[in-house]
This record gives C-alpha cells, structure tokens and sequence, in this order.
DNA sequence: CTGTTAGCGCTTTCAT
DNA sequence: ATGAAAGCGCTAACAG
C-alpha cells in the first residue's frame, strides 16, 4: 500500500503517480415528486395561505395552533420553505449582493488582495444576512449578460478599465452599484486609496539616491501588453489605479531629479510574482541596470527581490526595491511597501452597496518602511 | 510628501502612519425613477408585451422593425431589461450555484485550497453561463435561513462535521446538492479523494524509521478544542476528512510497528502555520520528542518546518515532515505531501450540482516524495 | 389572530 | 410574426 516513485534530488516534484483514477457514480435520482408550495401546504393544514406565510415570516402573529398545524402539513408534504425566486419578485429585493471581479476569471481566486477584498464583503453580507453572487468575467461577450441576469439588490465592481463594457452594463442595471479603484463612473460610487498620493510616498523612498528608477507596472491596457520602455504615456493609460500610481511614481522620480522619460517602464501582463522575476531579470541584465525598482504589488516586489538575488545584487545598496499591499510576503522579505486595508475596502462597497445611496469613500493608506530601500 | 515614521530595525513592520482619514462623501442619489417593466416598453412602443419579451429572449420570432421599436422605446424609458427575480420564477430556475463554504467566514477568502475549489467552481459556472452565489456561514444560527433564503438551483458544501445542521437545511430545499470531502449524505452527492488510503501512503513514509511517529491534525469537532494526546478517539471524530485521515495514519503507525496509543496527535483549531509551529514546538520540547511529523496540510507543515528548525532539528534525519495538498510551500520547503486537484473536485462538484441527478465522484490523489522523509 | 384581494414582472402555452 | 390569457409562488395591504 505504500505509494511513491522515483528518487529524491532536490526540492522539486521528482515524480507525481495518479494513484486513483477518476471513478463516477449515479445516485438515485433526488426526490423526483413535484414542487410543493405554500398553498398546498395551508389547504394540508386547513388554514388560508396567508397563515401559512404569516408561520414562516411573522410566527408571532400566528396562533400556536395555527402555526404547529402548518408546520405539521409542511412536514408531511415535504415543504422546502418559501421560494427564493417568489419571495425576491414579491418583496422586490433578493437579499443578495453581486461582486463582479475583473476580466479574468480565476483572478478573484488567485490574488490574495483580490481574496481580501471579498473576505471583507463576506464580513458585511453575513452580518447582514445577505449572500455574495460572484460573477466570474472572461473577457468574453457573455459576461454582460451575466451581469444583466444577476438577481442581486447592488453591485460590487473590482478595478478595472475605464472602457470596460461590464461598466455600463452594471450602470444600465440602475442598482446601486460601487467601484472598487476605479474608473469613476457616473451614478456609482468610488473606494479607493489615493494611488497617486501613495505611489509618489512610496516612490520617494524607493527612488531615494538611486541614479536609474525603474517601475514594474500592472497591464495599462485591457489587451495585457507585457513591455519595457522609458517612460510610458501615462495619459494613454486604461486602468484608473494603474494610472495614478504611475502617475505618483512619475512625480517622486522627478522629485529626486529623474526625469519621467528616463524611469524603465516595465509592464507585466499579469500581477504575478514569475513573470516580474522574469521581467526584472531581463532590466538587471541591461548595461546600465536599474539601481532602483518600484513594483505594484508585494507579490510583483518578490519576484524583483528573487532576480536581484540572482543576479547577486545587495538590496537595497545595488538596488532599492518596494512593493505594495504590506501583504505577508513583504513583512517576510522586509519590503518597504504601501499598506492598505482591501479587507475594510471591501466591507466599504458592501456597505455602500447595501445603501440607496451609493456613497463614495477615499479608503486609509500608509508607508511600511523596512529594509528595501535605502532611506 | 514623503510620508514615513520610525526607523528600520528588522524585518518586521516598524511602524505605520495613518496618513488619510476615513472620508465620506454622499453621491447624487441613484437615478429615482420607478422600476420600468416590460408592459410600458410594449405599450410605448406600441407592440403586445409578448412582443417585447420575445425581443429580448428570441429576437428571431420578431421582425427587425418590431424589434427595433421595443428597443427604441426601452432605450427610452431606461428598461434595464427583464428583471432577474421575475425571470427566476417564471422560469423555475435562477441559473446560479450556492455554495456554502464552512463554518467560520472568512475560511473561504484565507485558505489557499479553498480559493482553488472556488475557482474551479468559477470555471464551471463561467463556462455554464451560471452565477455562483457564496452563502457566508458564521457558525450561528443565522445561517440556516440563509441557506433556506438563497435563490439557487444547486449547492456545493464545502467539507464540513457530520452534525452541521446545514446539510439538513440543504437537504430540505429539495436542489441537487453535492458535498465536498464529506460526510456522505442522504440524496446528496459526494466528491472527495479517499483520504484513509491517502494518509497511510504518506503516513508509511512519515513514519519510516521513526520510533516516535505524531500527527498535527485538524480540529475533530465543531468546538475546535486543540489538544495533545496519545492517540486519539477516532470514532469521536466528527469530522470525517480528517476521521478518515486519522484513520489512515493510524494504519500507516500500525504497519510501521507503533500502537496508535503511543502516536501523539496534537490538534490545531484552524489550519494555520502559525497554530502548527507553536504546538510543534511544545511537541518537540518533550523529553521524548517526535521524530515524524505528519500534518494534514502543507501551510501545517510549514509551521513545523519552522518549529523544527528553530529547535535545531534536521528533517528528515531528527524529524520528518509531511505536508498535505501540494501547495507551493510544499514546493518550496521540499516537502513530502499528498497532491489533489481542490480545482478540479470544485469543477466536478459544480457539473455534478447542475445536473439533475446528483452524482459522486471519487477523486485522484498521489504522493509527491519529496526531501522531508527519510525514505 | 385570520382571511381576502391583488398583483410583483415575466414567459409559457395556445391561438390567430 | 404577433397576441391574449394564464399563472409561476409568494406576500403587502387591508379588512374583519
């Protein structure tokens, strides 16, 4: 019964045995009889149908008699409770929050920033007995229909595009709706940080005595173009946040004599450690390589800190890097990075979602100085 | 500008400044207008309401000049389109999954395998054209109304104790319904790996040589007391992944020559590194301490990893290690762990919650061999 | 405390 | 290609 192959090198998979094939099994067909409803369930119980409702909605307005009459009837027939469905078109609200979470689809799984920001509407959607419905996106065309079937009281709209089509599908829903970053959109309301004001803060320290800044961005545009230029037009920039920060690193750059045209642009297609490992790797490589690297992200700032290591440079004397989130990778790697709440941004859209009123809210941010840059 | 405090010490966070308060800002209220239905549409456009309807459900039984109208009009008034709700109930399905994600909220959002099943979940549901609608669970007894309250056409139970009283209250809404990992419930299906047969395998390589095997298990009842004792009441256990995981280790102790009374099992709250160090550490502080350590995830066995090295053990030669999941820790810590696709069990569960009949599945596992293990 | 009436907004018949 | 009728299952509003 012991089950393993292949021998010990080093501390990569050697080898993966599939020791179970995927085995399928039917099971009797679930209750197959009809659908039971609530009047059905009053003329069982000998009583009017509003009774029976009154037993599941305002029992104290109901009789014990009455209300263990229904009950019983309920047991009998097997009555699941009110419909759902019935209940959101009668009342005129379904009690259920929509989050619509960017345009790729395992995103929302993936970033723990992302996964954050939901534990944060979770904490508000429990507390108020609502649920959460998860939209995924692909990017495709079938995803403003699924905004648009959405049964949900309010929308959630995690960062995105300022041409992201979702937008208006989410806005012609005339729900109260809240983006998280941005864009800003007309009719919804806006949590974010001020990027700009935190990049050019963390931008400072980052770029502090260095000769040759260098940024890792996020994607500037839906299509996800991984480059490397001096500068970047920032005004052509699609994504809000994206937009801000370089915007903020743009301002400490020239704060500390650099002008923009000269900081290495170098723009990941994806927030994701590897390929900023990658992408650093290759800036590392040049003649004149960066002596100073602000990532976006902590996630993207471990990947820089991997590659310098590599290229067996000292940070942050050879070169200064920073992150950003203060997510648990920063603290083990002693990132000087941004810190900001995305658990208390998300409990801020739930909040401002669940509200008639949506309600904009310029969220808390702050410096985390550690070890990575040299003041 | 530059915004920082404190000075740098070690790796840890030195300081953090608050730099912008909270602010609020009230937006115009939502577009006040009441809700456009269907009817007016029609009537304004001068068309029967079936008309209409069929414009947005199967625009080919409408002539372009119909059609055209019904939008020109819907455009007119701001018709957000058939509304969700009403869809639901005529249509007798919502076109979205629920899926209940464990007893304590944030579990969902924090544990790394967690997010994967989500995300296959998310495949599914994607591919489908489905929502999928988390119902945050608390623990209280607020959340069997939010089950009961959640206009789904299936749910997915996220593993949980043979007496949660949520798989009654999922059981009850008459919906295909599919757990993951367990228990096995009446009309519900089941996707889960065999998980005795998987912890004997890594168990015999854990215990390999060992005189002193342990196990760092995962709580065994709802109350989640965390205790060390020599073995443990398997049967007690209310939880059946980690019953059957137990179950395994003890056969796996018992083929390598130690009475499952002698194995000391030391039980975690939560599934969390920072759990699995502190009582790693009082383990290996014993006069006779372990010299194997089996955990039931790899994020516990990275608590060990660490708890071991901080005692100036080394694994495998003081103390082996085994991880569970294959999570990238496990990769990186070269640890010895059982591989399972949580992304592929939440896209079978999710298939196996759309259809009509629930079905069971029995997943593939295998073991990755890695350096943590003396053999 | 209980019942009657009305209708939430839509789409499935079934006719024309 | 279009429309009339019927009703999905429930609950707000108002009697009694």
């Amino acid at each position: 019964m012991i089950i393993w192959c292949g021998e010990p090198t080093d501390v990569r998979p050697i080898c993966v045995t599939i020791h179970n094939a995927a085995r399928l099994t039917l099971m009797e067909s679930s209750t197959g009889s009809e659908r039971v409803t609530l009047a059905q369930v009053a003329e069982r119980a000998g009583v009017s149908v509003m009774t029976a409702s009154y037993t599941y909605n305002r029992p104290n307005r109901v009789s014990d008699q009455a209300r263990s009459k229904v009950l019983a009837a309920a047991a009998e027939l097997g009555y699941p409770g009110p419909d759902p469905s019935a209940r959101s078109l009668r009342r005129g609200s379904t009690r259920t929050l929509g989050v619509v979470m960017g345009e790729h689809l395992s995103y929302a799984f993936e970033d723990p920033e992302a996964t954050s920001f939901l534990a944060g509407i979770a904490d508000v959607c429990a507390d108020r007995g609502y649920g959460m419905t998860i939209l995924p996106i692909t990017g495709g065309s079938a995803d403003v229909p699924r905004v648009t079937d959405a049964a949900v009281d309010g929308f959630i709209v995690w960062t995105t595009s300022d041409d992201d089509p979702i937008l208006a599908a989410v806005q012609a829903m005339k729900r109260p709706a809240v983006v998280h970053g941005g864009p800003a959109v007309n009719g919804m309301g806006l949590v974010s940080i001020d990027n700009r004001a935190a990049a050019r803060a963390v931008g400072s320290l980052a770029f502090a005595g260095a000769q040759r800044p260098a940024v890792v961005s996020f994607p500037l545009s839906r299509d996800r173009t991984s480059t490397i230029e001096g500068g970047a037009d920032i005004t052509a920039v699609r994504f809000p946040v994206t937009r801000e920060r370089l915007e903020g690193y743009r301002q400490a750059a020239e704060d500390t004599g650099t002008a923009w045209h000269d900081v290495i642009v170098a723009v990941c297609a994806r927030n994701d450690a590897a390929e900023a490992e990658r992408i650093a790797a290759t800036l590392l490589a040049f003649d004149e390589p960066p002596d100073a690297i602000a990532a976006m992200s902590d996630q993207q700032a471990a990947g820089v800190v991997r590659a310098a290591r590599a290229a067996g440079r000292v940070i942050p004397d050879d070169v200064a890097v920073t992150g950003w989130d203060d997510a648990a990778v920063a603290r083990q790697l002693g990132l000087t990075t941004v810190a900001q709440s995305l658990r208390d941004q998300g409990a801020a859209c739930a909040l401002a979602a669940l509200g008639h009123e949506p309600n904009s809210q310029t969220a808390p941010w702050s410096i985390v100085r550690r070890d990575s840059t040299r003041v």
